[in-house]
DNA sequence: TATTGTTATACTCTATAACTATA
DNA sequence: TATAGTTATAGAGTATAACAATA
C-alpha cells in the first residue's frame, strides 16, 4: 500500500461523502451551505447573523442570503435582539430543530455503519492513521504555504 | 477511538484539503472545476467537450464556461476536429500541460508528507481501514437511497 | 466612531431548454 | 433524425463596497 493509494482513498471517501450529502437534500430546500448554518445555529443557540458568518467564516453578506432562504423554507426565523436593535437573533423554527436531529442520527447511522467491518483493534488503527495525517495536514497548512493542492 | 470519532477526522481532513487546494489557485485565474476539467484532459489526451462533460459529470454548457476560462487563461486552445466539423478539440497548451506536471508533482509530494509520520506497518493498516471505509459507501451508495448526509 | 444587516454589483459553478451547424 | 456546441435563462454560493440604522 502506497502513499499516493493511500491519498487517493482519502480522496474518493471524501467524493462519496459530498455525492451522499448531496443527495440526501433532494428537493427539501436545502443545501450544504444551509445545512452547515443550521448545524452550527444548533450548538450556538439564537445567534445574530455576525456570530453565524464568523462560525462558518463567511461573509456577513453571505449569511444574509442563507437565512433569507431558511426562513423561506420555515427552518428558521429572525426575531429581534433583545438589547441591540440593529441585529436579528437567528433562531431554529421547530421544523429546523427537528431537522437537524434527524440529521445528527443519521449522522451517527452512517459513522456506525462505515466502519461496520472493523473489529475494535482495526477501528483503533485506522483512528491512529487519520490522526498522524490530520496532524500532519494541520502542520503544513500552519506555515500558511499552500501544500500543494489536491487535483481529484 | 469510537466510529464517530474516526468519522469526523475524515470529514476534518477532506475540510483541510479543500481549503489547501482553494488556497493554491490564488491569483492564477484556476478554479478547482477548471483544473478538474485539465486533469482529466491531460489524461484522455484532446478530446471534444462532450467527452469532457461525461467524464466530469457535468452538462455540456458548463463545460462550454470552463474552456472558456481555460483558453481566456491560456491554458487550452479548441482545435477544429479533424473529421467532424462540429466538434472542436480541446487541448492543453505548452502552459496547461505544464500546470497539469506541476500539479501532479505537488500532489505527489503532499500524498508522501501526509504519511511521513507512519512506518510502513501503520501506513498498511491505515490503508485497508480506508479501503473498508470505501467499499462500505460504495455499498451504501448503490442502493440508491443517501446513506444519511454527511453535515459538516 | 464602530457595528449590524442590507442593497448593489460581480464572479463562479451548475442545470435545462431552445437553437445552429453539421453528421 | 441525431449529435456538438452555443445562446438564453435561472438558481446557488461566494466576495467586496457602499449605505442605513443603531450603539
Amino acid at each position: 500500500m502506497s502513499h499516493l493509494q493511500v491519498f487517493d482513498r482519502l480522496l474518493e471517501i471524501s467524493l462519496l461523502l459530498q455525492d451522499d450529502m448531496a443527495r440526501s437534500f433532494a428537493g427539501s430546500g436545502l443545501t450544504a451551505a444551509r445545512t452547515h448554518l443550521m448545524w452550527e445555529l444548533a450548538a450556538l443557540g439564537p445567534s445574530p447573523q455576525q456570530a453565524l458568518a464568523a462560525a462558518l467564516k463567511v461573509s456577513p453578506r453571505n449569511v444574509t442570503g442563507l437565512v433569507d432562504a431558511l426562513v423561506q423554507g420555515g427552518f428558521v426565523t429572525r426575531e429581534p435582539h433583545p438589547t441591540d436593535r440593529r441585529a436579528t437573533l437567528v433562531t431554529l423554527t421547530e421544523r429546523g430543530a427537528t431537522t437537524v436531529r434527524d440529521m445528527a442520527r443519521d449522522r451517527e447511522r452512517l459513522a456506525r455503519d462505515l466502519v461496520a467491518d472493523l473489529d475494535q483493534a482495526r477501528l483503533e488503527q485506522l483512528g491512529q492513521g487519520l490522526d498522524a495525517v490530520a496532524a500532519r495536514l494541520h502542520g503544513l497548512l500552519a506555515t500558511g504555504a499552500p501544500a500543494g493542492g489536491a487535483a481529484p
